[in-house]
DNA sequence: ATGGCTCCCCGTGGGAGA
């Protein structure tokens, strides 16, 4: 099984990109960021006629997670279970296969001073809440994926010392997402790939692409009893020299099954 | 270099993204 991570900035501009990026990649579950667009608009049909199911929490403009499978799922879970931050959508949950899937869209914080960045340390919270008394990381199989919207270390952004205290780069969220690490999960890209400066995002604004200024900020975490069926994880970074491309690519992880 | 691009909205500029 494949399970794919991707952040396409507005599902509705990117159909194409998406629907070419499951014909040439063998994809069993997709998981996608940033819809920017409600449920009823999401374009469910092009990928039910792929061989898809989607499960949508969209919303108007802003945020929106989905889940599309081959798979038939056993569960599906909306939000978080107490509703907390459910003025933005950004959390939708799948079990598959016996994983239980977690596709998450971290606020982005806007700077380090603003009310924004509270709002994104709030949501970390929660999400620590819910992996440390709901989810069960001690009897299931775990794989949180998404756009965490945090670089964790200094291999993980183009100019560490440029980027130090920055939006996505600042120690305030290293420690979140350390946080998250010591629950028992690992950055499952790091038990395959040691490469520096393997990235998933990359500014559309001064060329960043070419020049290759760009962050890790869209990861798979996983627990160990995932990572003992977890046999490669890897970015895929075609999708960024497509013509009107996401400013993410996708991640990707592969099952021994 | 808080700007550059790109997306969205009862839009024709402003907010948001990272």
């Amino acid at each position: 099984m494949q399970i794919a991570s991707w952040n396409v900035n507005s599902i509705r501009s990117r159909l194409d990109h998406a629907i070419k990026f499951l014909e040439e990649n063998d994809i069993d579950v997709l998981c996608l960021q940033e819809l920017k667009c409600q449920d009823h608009e999401f374009p469910a049909e092009q990928f039910e006629a792929m061989g898809y199911k989607c499960y949508t929490y969209g919303q108007k403009a802003y945020n929106g997670v989905a889940i599309l499978t081959k798979i038939e799922p056993t569960d599906i879970e909306y939000g978080f279970s107490d509703k907390a931050f459910e003025e933005q959508k950004r959390i939708i949950k799948a079990t598959i296969k016996g994983f239980d899937i977690y596709n998450i869209y971290a606020p982005n914080g806007n700077n380090p001073k603003d009310e924004k960045f509270i709002y994104k340390e709030g949501w970390f919270k929660r999400l620590k809440r819910m992996l440390k008394n709901e989810a069960g990381l001690d009897k299931n199989k775990v794989v949180i994926c998404g756009d965490y919207n945090i670089a964790p270390t200094d291999a993980d952004v183009k100019d560490p010392k440029k980027s130090f205290g920055k939006i996505c780069f600042h120690p305030t969220e290293h420690e979140w997402f350390n946080q998250l690490i010591d629950l028992g999960l690992s950055d499952c890209f790091r038990i395959f790939d040691k490469t520096e400066k393997v990235f998933t995002w990359w500014d559309y604004r001064a060329g960043s692409f070419q020049t290759n200024k760009g962050m890790r900020i869209d990861h798979f975490l996983t627990n160990d009893l995932a990572n003992a069926e977890i046999d490669n994880c890897y970015v895929i970074k075609e999708p960024r020299t497509w013509e009107k491309p996401s400013d993410h690519t996708p991640i990707v992880i592969s099952t021994k099954d």
